[in-house]
DNA sequence: TGGTATAGTTACTTCAACGATACTAATGGA
DNA sequence: TCCATTAGTATCGTTGAAGTAACTATACCA
């Protein structure tokens, strides 16, 4: 087995921490592209300015393509970019730990 | 493909973020049983303070078993108990994509 | 008598992330 | 003329996690 260590994993865990970014990136992967409004729709309780600001993010990590039309009223969307789809392996990890952890504590 | 929710995302993710929890998790999977010293020499930034949180954290979650021995100087021990070496896959998820990432970096 | 060691606890402070609200630009439609 | 729409920005306020420093108990050792 590969030595896991810290260094590796923060890197990993930094794209998908904070209280938002797990969120949008699931949104992105089960909706493909998603305007900033349907995404805004996806997480009623997000605020604006915050996923404004973790779009940018996760832009400026290349994990998400931001795309803007020059049209009024603005329009402006958001896929995973192919760099972002190799984080799905962890999301997909996690949920599948999730379901475990949901099911032994139904079995307490 | 199962469909990913947030909610069994956030399940898994809620035991391995924070400042320190995977570095802990981290050094019990490279160090199997460590002492509190041990793990705070593992760890040489983390106060006392945020070091005993995150285990008894992780201890309420019974991913790590923490055992006292009736000594003095006090003697205390940790180690992932069998539930958490099941977030192992995560983690390794995790220093694969960083490995990558890193990769990517040194090339860009 | 005082120092060392271990595994904490307590009280206080700091800071970055998060959040609520109001505001903007540009155009089409009533 | 005024309103609606979209994707933001600006400003200020809040909160919780983390950090710092000092303190504790107990026994051994010189």
């Amino acid at each position: 087995m590969t030595k896991i260590t810290s260094c590796e994993v923060d890197t990993a865990l930094e794209l998908i921490t904070g209280k938002w970014k797990h969120s949008i990136l699931l949104a992105l992967i089960n909706g493909d592209t998603l305007r900033f409004s349907e995404l805004k729709r996806a997480l009623p309780k997000i605020s604006q300015k915050i996923l404004t600001a973790q779009l940018r993010d996760l832009e400026e990590q290349e994990i998400v393509i931001r795309t803007v039309y020059p049209e009024v009223p603005p329009r402006v969307d958001y896929r995973l970019s192919e760099y972002g789809k190799t984080l799905i392996p962890i999301l997909e990890a996690m949920n599948e730990w999730g379901m475990r952890h949901a099911e032994r504590m139904r079995s307490n």
